[in-house]
RNA sequence: GGCGCUAUCGCCAAGUGGUAAGGCCGGAGCCUGCAAAGCUUCUAUCCCCAGUUCAAAUCUGGGUGGCGCCUCCA
C-alpha cells in the first residue's frame, strides 16, 4: 500500500519496519471536555488505516494515548469542584461512546498519560544526562532544541523564524526560545509527582515518546515506530518536539511515516476550542446515526480540510440509505465469502493513500450492478451470493452495513410513533384491497406527514424514515 | 513576516502527462392504480495568462481567489 508521508511530502510505498509487524501510533484525546467532529474525523481517518493495514495481512498494533493529567485538566476539575479522577473517567467513557457509535474500533494499546509517568521520568533522566535537558530554579525541567541538530525537520521551519515569530510566553531561563518544557515543578500542594529532578507534572509533549518507548519500539531499526498519526495542527510544535526528544533519548528517529488528517471547519468556520464553536459527537448523534456520520466524515480525502455542513450530511446520508436498500433487498440470506473483483478493487483503491472516493464510487457501481441483475432476474442467486459477501468485505473494511436494514431507516423513530405508522400502513393495505385509491392516498399523506416514506414491494408495504 | 495547502459540472468530490470517476440535485423514460424504491438516459474541458510537450485539468512561470500552521487544539 501507498501513503502520503507528511514530513517527506510525498506518496510513499510502504514497508513495514519489522516484516510483517507493523506499528501505529495516534495522538488521542485530553479528556476532559465532550469530543467534538474534529477527533471524530482524526479516529475515523485512524480507524480506517488500521483496517486497511489489517486487509493487507499485517499484524497490527495500534496505541492511542489518553491525556488524563494536564493544566486544563486540573483547572476544570478545580472549577468543578470534583477529583481529577473523576472528570477524566466521565470523560474517558464519554469519549469512547462516542468512538463505539461511530463504529471506530478500539485501539490495542490505550495506555493513559498517568500510568506512564515512571517511563516520562526515564526518559528525561536520560535527556538530562546527555544534556540535552536542563533544570530551572523552579525545577521546571526543559528540553534544550539547540542541542538537536535536527530540530524542526518534521515540520520543516528554520529556527529564525520561530525565535522571531514565535507568540510563546517566554521563559527568562529558557535557553532559546523553541526549548519546551518537559517537566512542570510544582511548588504548591496541586497535583505533582516525586521525581528525582523534584516535584511536578509531565509536560504537554512527552508522555507520547515516553509511552511509544515503553509500548511499541522496535529494536534492531533507525526508526522506532512504523506510523505517526494525528491531527494536522500537531504538526508543529507537537510532533516536532516529541521527535526531538525521541531522537534524542533513543538515537533513533521516532517513526518512519508521518500521516496527518485535515481539519473540520463548521460552515465554512474553522472550528476550535479557544473559538468556542466546537460541534460536539454527542450532538450530532441526536440528528444522525453514528454509521452515517461516519460515512460523511469520511467522504473525502483524509488530508484535505473537510467543510462540515448539514446539506452535504444529508446528501451524504442518501448515497449511505443505498447500500442499505440493497441490504434489505437481500435481508435474511446467509453470508457465503464469495471471491470478487470489487473486494479486489476495494482494497486497491483503499491501498491508494486511502482513496476513499474511489471506494465509494467502486460501492456505488456494486450496488447499480446488483440492482440491476435482479431487476431482470429477481432469483439470481450468484449475484446475490457475491452482493452479499461484497457488502461484508465492506463492513469490515470501511465499517458500513453495520446495521440491521430496518432499523437503520427507522433511526430516531420512538416506538409509540412507529405503531402509529404500522397503523395507518394497515388501514392503508386494506383500502387498497378494497380498490379504494382515494381513502388509501389520503392514508398515504398522513403517513408522510409524520417524516416516513412508504415503498409497495411484492413483500407488502415497507417503510422509511425520509 | 515565515512555512504550507488549495481552486474540477448548481452542490459534494476523484483523477496529477494520453484526451474529465462517483454521489446529491434537476430533466426524460421504464416499472407502479398513483407513488416510493430500483433501472435506463441527459447535463462540465478542469480560476486567469503565458510556456514546455506529438499530447496538460495534470509539468513550469506569473497572476487572482480561498484556506491553514507558526498559541491550547484532532
Amino acid at each position: 500500500m501507498y501513503i502520503f508521508d507528511s514530513v517527506k511530502k510525498e506518496k510513499l510505498l510502504f514497508t513495514p519496519i519489522d516484516g510483517n509487524n507493523v506499528t501505529l501510533y495516534v495522538c488521542g484525546p485530553t479528556v476532559y471536555d465532550d469530543a467534538h467532529l474534529g477527533h471524530a474525523k482524526s479516529s475515523l481517518v485512524f480507524d480506517l488505516l488500521y483496517r486497511v493495514l489489517e486487509a493487507n495481512g499485517y499484524s497490527v498494533t495500534y496505541a492511542k494515548n489518553i491525556t488524563d493529567i494536564d493544566d486544563k485538566i486540573i483547572k476544570k476539575a478545580t472549577e468543578l469542584n470534583i477529583t481529577i479522577d473523576e472528570l477524566t473517567s466521565k470523560y474517558l467513557s464519554a469519549y469512547n461512546k462516542d468512538m463505539d457509535s461511530l463504529g471506530v474500533k478500539r485501539p490495542t494499546l490505550e495506555p493513559k498519560a498517568t500510568e506512564s509517568i515512571e517511563a516520562m521520568i526515564d526518559m528525561i533522566q536520560k535527556l538530562i544526562d546527555s544534556n540535552h535537558a536542563y533544570i530551572t530554579s523552579t525545577d521546571d525541567v526543559y528540553f534544550d532544541t539547540s542541542s538537536d541538530n535536527k530540530y524542526l525537520s518534521i515540520s520543516n521551519r528554520h529556527q529564525d523564524e520561530s525565535d522571531t515569530m514565535s507568540r510563546v510566553e517566554s521563559s527568562s531561563e529558557k535557553k532559546n526560545s523553541t526549548d519546551f518544557a518537559l517537566w512542570k515543578g510544582v511548588s504548591d500542594d496541586s497535583v505533582a509527582y516525586e521525581t528525582p529532578f523534584g516535584k511536578g507534572r509531565p509536560g504537554w509533549h512527552l508522555e507520547c515518546s515516553a509511552m511509544i518507548e515503553k509500548h511499541l519500539k522496535s529494536e534492531n531499526s533507525e526508526y522506532t515506530i512504523d506510523i505517526h498519526g494525528g491531527g494536522a495542527d500537531l504538526l508543529f510544535p507537537h510532533h516536532e518536539n516529541e521527535a526531538a526528544q525521541s531522537r534524542c533519548a533513543t538515537k533513533k528517529e521516532l517513526a518512519k511515516y508521518w500521516v496527518h488528517n485535515g481539519f473540520v471547519n463548521i460552515d465554512g468556520e474553522k472550528m476550535s476550542k479557544s473559538l468556542g464553536n466546537s460541534f460536539f459527537i454527542k450532538d450530532a448523534l441526536k440528528s444522525y446515526s453514528g454509521e452515517v456520520l461516519r460515512f460523511y466524515l469520511l467522504s473525502t480525502n483524509y488530508r484535505a480540510n473537510f467543510n462540515f455542513n448539514e446539506e452535504d450530511l444529508i446528501a451524504s446520508k442518501k448515497r449511505l440509505d443505498k447500500l442499505y436498500r440493497l441490504k434489505k433487498r437481500l435481508y435474511g440470506m446467509k453470508i457465503v465469502d464469495e471471491k470478487t473483483t470489487f473486494k479486489a478493487e476495494l482494497l486497491e483503491a483503499l491501498n491508494d493513500d486511502l482513496n476513499v472516493s474511489k471506494a465509494y464510487a467502486l460501492i456505488d457501481e456494486m450496488i447499480s450492478t446488483t440492482n440491476e441483475v435482479l431487476d431482470a432476474n429477481p432469483k439470481d442467486k450468484l449475484i446475490k451470493r457475491q452482493s452479499l459477501s461484497n457488502m461484508e468485505y465492506v463492513r469490515e473494511l470501511l465499517g458500513f452495513g453495520e446495521y440491521d436494514a430496518y432499523e437503520y431507516f427507522q433511526f430516531g423513530i420512538s416506538e409509540d410513533k412507529k405503531s402509529e405508522i404500522e397503523s395507518l400502513i394497515a388501514q392503508r393495505s386494506e383500502a387498497k384491497k378494497e380498490k379504494n385509491f382515494e381513502l388509501s392516498d389520503s392514508l398515504r399523506d398522513q403517513i408522510s406527514e409524520l417524516g416516513v416514506s412508504i415503498m409497495d414491494t411484492a413483500n407488502g408495504t415497507l417503510w422509511e424514515n425520509s
